[in-house]
RNA sequence: GCGCCCAUCGUCUAUCGGUUAGGACACAAGGUUUUCAUCCUUGGAAGCGGAGUUCGACUCUCCGUGGGCGCGCCA
């Protein structure tokens, strides 16, 4: 029988990263088992289930490239048919009405009285549980709505689900719900559970733990496969030391029974360097497309650019594409931000407004301007005055960038060009004569 | 309270009875560099405790301890 899996979400506008990582081992292990890989929209809650939130939910999972089969079911459509077996498990005796409680009339599922329940679940291993251990639960409340339990279930039912991977909070729902299965005469399918993702404390990890949403690292800059392979990391690992892995090697590697059963602890840390590692392996095309988009977004222009030289010494040291252009707006504009603290540190010195004139008089003089010329210029000066390169390479780094850090500066300054490096340098020299910077 | 599950470096993990317990992140030191980043080298860092089983336990069993989850007419 072919492996059936689904992605069973309830849309609240936000997409949880535990939730996405549940989805995320779902559509691998259905890659990997050339299966399929459903997507079930449990939006009984009308409330909070908008077209807004839905709509969230599609956009988080197609940003991540977790592309499912088949039409996207609605629970909301189907509760008739939920209901309908609820009268089914009734006639039979499986369930009873009572007035559980006392608000009034519900449909309650019988559970076994006696002996022991268990089942194998693919990640944790054997779940045992005594019978008597276990109680009649409501499938149909007195308002005459399914319960998730039930809707779950028949949901399942009919979509022939073959495994449900699910989060570790349903390891106890499972016995009811492999109850639901066998009364409704239904082949019971295998189940695994996934451990939590939790946060320093080893509790859930929250919203207040930092970000929590998909949506949120998306904004924040992370690239989805960056994100989708940190989550894979959580809870799975390939058996060998690779860490970073094409999606070909996930897909062809992943395995259920390669999950761990314990929590694991969110590390932004790890998230972090995985970005980076993937930004600084992409091809400088896609690069050059992101940054390029990233500048224009900002109203600054690339035209007239050494746009191949900017990407060389950028894409190594981008964390996050968010950074762009605030780590390199120097290059498309003379308005360019000057770091509070370079200033302070390099440029607010007697003496430095005359220095950064000598250069731009030295460069002006340069036969040739290039990365050779200009490093003998700064050496040749910082021996004169005793001082070494770096009390000159400092003060006109930050006068030419605004920055403390970046490309090597003889690059940079090749990468600028003559004119705007000795006009920057004159133009910072007069703002700290009078006082403007 | 009752039940279920879990437990290896600070963190993510490898190990499926025999290893100097491996890798990655983070951290520290060094190399490269004018800065930052990258890259390279090196270092510190772990089997929760106690009983068993075994020639031999991180690995199997039991008891503790700690943590998580569940016990809704929420999902």
């Amino acid at each position: 029988m072919s492996v059936r899996v689904r992605f069973a979400p309830s849309p609240t506008g936000n997409v949880h990263i535990g939730n996405i990582r549940a989805a995320i081992f779902n559509w691998l292990f259905a890659r990997h088992e050339g299966g399929k890989f459903l997507l079930r929209v449990e939006d009984t809650d009308l409330a909070r289930s908008t077209k807004e939130a839905i709509d969230t939910l599609l956009e988080c999972m197609a940003w991540l490239g977790l592309d499912y089969d088949e039409q996207v079911v609605y629970q909301s459509r189907r509760i008739e048919r939920h209901l309908a077996v609820a009268d089914e498990l009734i006639r039979k005796g499986f369930a009873y009405r009572d007035n559980k409680g006392g608000g009034g009339e519900c449909v309650i599922f019988r559970m076994p009285k006696e002996g022991r329940l268990e089942y194998t679940d693919l990640v944790k291993g054997a779940i045992r549980k005594k019978a008597e251990d276990t109680q009649d639960f409501v499938i149909v409340r007195s308002d005459g709505t399914p319960v998730f339990h039930l809707s779950n279930v028949v949901d399942d039912i009919d979509m022939e689900i073959t495994h449900v991977i699910r989060g570790d909070d349903h390891v106890e729902n499972t016995f009811k719900h492999i109850g639901l299965f066998k009364a409704v005469g239904a082949p019971v399918p295998h189940y695994a559970h996934l451990p939590m993702i939790v946060n320093n404390q080893g509790k859930p990890y929250s919203k207040r733990d930092g970000a929590a949403f998909v949506g949120e690292f998306k904004e924040q800059g992370y690239l989805p496969d960056a994100l989708f392979n940190f989550l894979l990391l959580l809870g799975w690992a390939p058996g060998d030391d690779r860490e970073v892995l094409t999606r070909e090697e996930m897909i062809a590697l992943f395995t259920l029974d390669r999950c761990k059963s314990s929590a694991a602890r969110f590390d932004i840390k790890k998230l972090v360097w995985m970005n980076g590692e993937y930004i600084r392996s992409q091809p400088r095309d896609v690069f050059e497309a992101e940054f390029i988009a990233r500048v224009r977004a900002a109203d600054l222009s690339v035209e007239g650019t050494n746009l191949p030289g900017i990407m060389e010494h950028m894409q190594v040291r981008t964390k996050f594409y968010s950074e762009i252009p605030a780590s390199c707006a120097y290059f498309f504009t003379e308005d360019y931000a000057f770091d509070a603290k370079g200033v302070a540190k390099r440029l607010k010195a007697d003496g430095i407004p005359a220095l950064l004139d000598e250069v731009a008089e030295k460069f002006a003089a340069l036969p040739v301007f290039d990365m050779q010329t200009t490093h003998d210029v700064l050496t040749a000066m910082g021996e004169a005055r005793n001082s070494g390169l770096g009390a000159m390479v400092h003060p006109v780094r930050v006068a030419v960038s605004g920055l403390t850090e970046g490309p090597g500066l003889f690059e940079m300054l090749a990468l600028l060009g003559r004119d705007k490096v000795c006009a920057r340098l004159r133009t910072v020299a007069n703002k700290l004569r009078n006082g403007t910077l």
